[in-house]
DNA sequence: CAGGAAAACTGCGCGCACGCAAGTTTGCGT
DNA sequence: ACGCAAACTTGCGTGCGCGCAGTTTTCCTG
C-alpha cells in the first residue's frame, strides 16, 4: 500500500531488503561519524565497522567515502522525484509537473539537514559529491518522460531528464557556493551584489524555466 | 577587438608555454603507451618518466590515467565548440549555430582517433572518462551563449549550454555502446536489431534538437 | 525439502590520487 | 641587473578504490 509507487518496481526478496539495510546502515554511520568528529576524521574503515560489514564490503555499496556520507542526506531522492512527477494528474503541462515534482522533492532541508548541509558545504570534495547526486535523478526521469511523452523519439526523453538534472545541479550550486569561486561571476557586467544565496525553490525554477519551451514542443508533438 | 580567437585569452607568458608543453607531451605518451601495449599494462610512473617529468607533476595535470589518455583525443575540443559558435554569423538561429558547431567540432574523427575510439570503446572506465569530457565544453559554451543572450537572465545560458553537454553525451553513449549494456534498451519493444550505430552527425542533430525550442525562447525574450 | 545455481560477503594485494612541506624556476618591479 | 614573490615541481607518506578468487548466504526448482 505504499502511495505513488516508485517507477522500476524491485523483485522484492528477503535478499533485496537485507541490501538497503545494509546500505542504510552504511549510509547513517557514515554521517554520523562525519558530523561527529568532522568529514577529515572519519576511516572508512570505522564506517564499515559501525555497520556491522567489512571494508571491502563497504566499497560494494560506495565508490568513495564522500558518496556514503552524502548519501545519507539524499537517499531516495531519485525515487521522489520520479513518482511526485507520476502522481500529477495528465492534464497539466509536462514542464509544471517535472518543475514542481523537483521543487517539492528538494524542499526536504528544514531538518536536521540544515547543519548537515553547511558542513557539506565548507568541503569541497563533500560538496562535489553532493552535486553528483543531481544525476541520479536522471534515469527514472528519463522513464516517467519517455511515458508522457508517448515513447516516439529515441533520445529525447533522455536529453530532457539530463537538462532538468543539469539545470538541478546548477541551482544548488548557486544555491551553496561562496559565490565568485570558480571565476564564473564576471559574465555579468557592472551589476555587482547579486543577492548572495536566495531561496532555493526561486533558485530551481529560475534554472529550470528556459527548459519549458523544450518540454512544451516534445507535449505538442504527441498532441497536437 | 579579438576575432574569432578563443574566448579566454590566456595570459600568454614562458610559463604558461611550458605547462601547456607539459602537458601535450603528458596525454600523448599516456596515449601511445596505452595503444602499445594496452590500455591495462600502463603505469603512471612510465607515463611520467615518458614525458620528462615526476609522477607527482603528471597528478598536477590529470586527476586519473583515464583522463590522460582520453584528453590526447579531446584535446582544444572545448575551446573549438566555443569558436565555432562565435564564428557564425549573428542572424542564425542560436540553436542551429550550436547544433553546427558541435557537429562540425566532432567530425573530427577520421584520422588516427578512429582506431583509438574502437580502443577506448573496449574498456568501460576508459569510455567513462571520455564521456565525461562532453562536461569541458560547458563553460565556454556558457560564455558565448550568455554572449549572445545579452546577460539578462542570469542561469539561462549555463543551464543550455549543460543542458548542450548532456545531449552530446547522450549521443556519444548511444554512439560507442555495444547497445543493451545498461539495461535500457527495453525502452522500444519487439523491433529487435535496433542498427548499431549509425553516424554520429545524425546522432547528434537528433539529440540537440530536442533543445532547440529552448533556444529558441531565449532569444526571443531578448529580441522580439 | 533437498540440492544446485546465482548472488553477496570477505581477505588479499596493488596502484593510485592527493595533502604536505620542502626545493626550484619564472616573472616583475626598481 | 638584481632580488623578491609567486608559481610550479618534487619526494614522501597515507588512505583508498577495486580486481581477483574463495567462502558463505539466498533463491528457486524438482
Amino acid at each position: 500500500m505504499w502511495h505513488a509507487d516508485t517507477v522500476t518496481t524491485p523483485p522484492s526478496g528477503l535478499r533485496e531488503r537485507k541490501k538497503q539495510a545494509t546500505r542504510e546502515a552504511l549510509r547513517e554511520a557514515a554521517l554520523r561519524l562525519a558530523v561527529e568528529r568532522g568529514p577529515d576524521n572519519v576511516r572508512v574503515e570505522e564506517i564499515a565497522e559501525a555497520a556491522g560489514v567489512s571494508p571491502r564490503t563497504y566499497n560494494n555499496y560506495f565508490a568513495s567515502r564522500e558518496q556514503a556520507i552524502v548519501a545519507a542526506v539524499t537517499a531516495g531522492r531519485e525515487a521522489g522525484v520520479a513518482s511526485a512527477v507520476a502522481a500529477r494528474p495528465a492534464g497539466v503541462r509536462l514542464a509544471d509537473a517535472v518543475t514542481e515534482a523537483v521543487v517539492e522533492q528538494y524542499k526536504n532541508t528544514g531538518g536536521r539537514e540544515r547543519e548537515v548541509l553547511l558542513l557539506i558545504t565548507t568541503r569541497t570534495p563533500l560538496l562535489d559529491a553532493f552535486l553528483d547526486t543531481t544525476a541520479d535523478i536522471e534515469p527514472p526521469l528519463t522513464t516517467v518522460i519517455a511515458e508522457r511523452l508517448g515513447g516516439a523519439e529515441a533520445p529525447t526523453a533522455r536529453v530532457l531528464a539530463a537538462s532538468v538534472a543539469a539545470a538541478v545541479r546548477i541551482a544548488l550550486e548557486g544555491w551553496l557556493r561562496p559565490a565568485g569561486n570558480a571565476g564564473f561571476s564576471e559574465s555579468f557586467g557592472a551589476g555587482g551584489l547579486v543577492v548572495p544565496s536566495g531561496s532555493l525553490p526561486d533558485r530551481l525554477r529560475a534554472a529550470l524555466a528556459p527548459l519549458a519551451p523544450a518540454f512544451d514542443a516534445a507535449e505538442r508533438r504527441i498532441q497536437p
